[in-house]
DNA sequence: ACCTGAACACCGTTCAAGT
DNA sequence: ACCTGAACACCGTTCAAGT
């Protein structure tokens, strides 16, 4: 476990860590395992400072305290979701409705297989200090949702009106399916086969044609 | 506080209770007001405890654990909803548009004003003794949602297909959107105004006409 | 600069004992 | 039947001290 590295204040010279290469990459990585296997609120410090081979005080030294590490988990998070919604696009020359359904898709995968993970991310209260870099990712992700709204509202292949109001009502479509599938009402099988079901209904509408 | 009761095993009989006319009753009310003020995090037995003017180890008659308070609240909060829509209903001879409008805007005034406690109703995991309430009540709810759309669509007002399903789409949309409020990416007022257009958009689509 | 060990004030849960 | 008080094993956070 024991690193050598570069000081960061004089190049030349090797200098061994106390006992970590990086001690906040490794904390974070193993709070993101016990996250996804315990749930929030049985992530302990203490626990992941046992699971990290540390004493219960070292990681104060890279999270001021708990809020600061969730709050990382969670830039963490949505910085991985925003890059895998800007790669997820449809083939070219795909329809409309297969370019939404695989948005949807890409979305609602990730949700099922992060789902504390996201539950982070869309928490209530997050330190003003990561705030900044969260509203960076989180624009970057809804972007990824907008921007198809405007370019096909651009080609005539979809309603006027403000884009981010219909942005808003995909968004809270899939948000809704990610809660329910979090929380067990419906299976991941199902939330699958239901994402496509609510695009489909979106798209359409529910008044007869 | 003290309070004369009736013994449940001698109706002739008139005994003092020891300190509470009903614990479990005061309990849930001060949880319930606990949880609007701090949320769930923040929610502890002991606290609760001495907040009702009883020892900490006393909750433990009523509720065998944290998490069985938990789930009390929250069959409290899903029979709440259940009532809350059962009773939303639009004026006689409204339009398709406004009934379902009527009954979203119940959703999501309920889900603002409840929004810890909604939290519960929707968390993870129940304990089984409670399972069987909390799904009778989640069926109520559910189909407050579920009958209008297939009045609906006896009456040609709707697209064909697996009620479930359609109700399954609003639902998701609403529970979204209640869920951004929660939060704090939409605002109390941004919410109302949004749910009306997101059932504007679910019923006439988002392809154009 | 980075980590340790002890200390403090809180938890939830359990259990003998009181009324 | 209902509640108390003490005990236990855990927390998060802080801080002097070590390297």
């Amino acid at each position: 476990m024991l690193a050598v590295s570069t000081s960061p204040y004089a190049g030349h010279m090797l200098t061994r860590r106390y006992h970590h290469g990086d001690l906040r990459a490794t904390l974070l990585v193993a709070a993101e395992e016990m996250l996804r296997e315990k749930g929030v609120a049985a992530l302990s410090l203490r626990e992941l400072a046992r699971a990290t081979g540390v004493s219960h005080a070292a990681p104060s030294r890279h999270f001021k305290d708990k809020q600061a590490l969730l709050d990382a988990l969670a830039l963490v998070g949505l910085e991985r979701m925003a890059g895998i919604l800007e790669g997820a696009s449809a083939p070219d020359g795909a329809s409309l409705h297969e370019r939404f359904t695989t948005l949807a898709r890409a979305y609602l995968d990730f949700a099922v297989h992060n789902a504390e993970l996201l539950e982070l991310v869309f928490a209530r209260k997050h330190d003003p200090d990561v705030s900044d870099q969260l509203s960076a990712a989180g624009e970057r992700m809804v972007l990824t949702i907008v921007r198809p709204i405007t370019d096909a509202q651009a080609a005539g292949e979809l309603v006027e009106g403000d884009p981010w109001s219909i942005g808003l009502a995909l968004g809270a479509s899939l948000h809704g399916i990610a809660a329910f599938t979090a929380n067990g009402t419906l299976s991941p099988e199902a939330a699958i086969a239901s994402v496509d079901e609510v695009v489909k209904h979106l798209l359409y509408g529910l008044i007869p044609r």
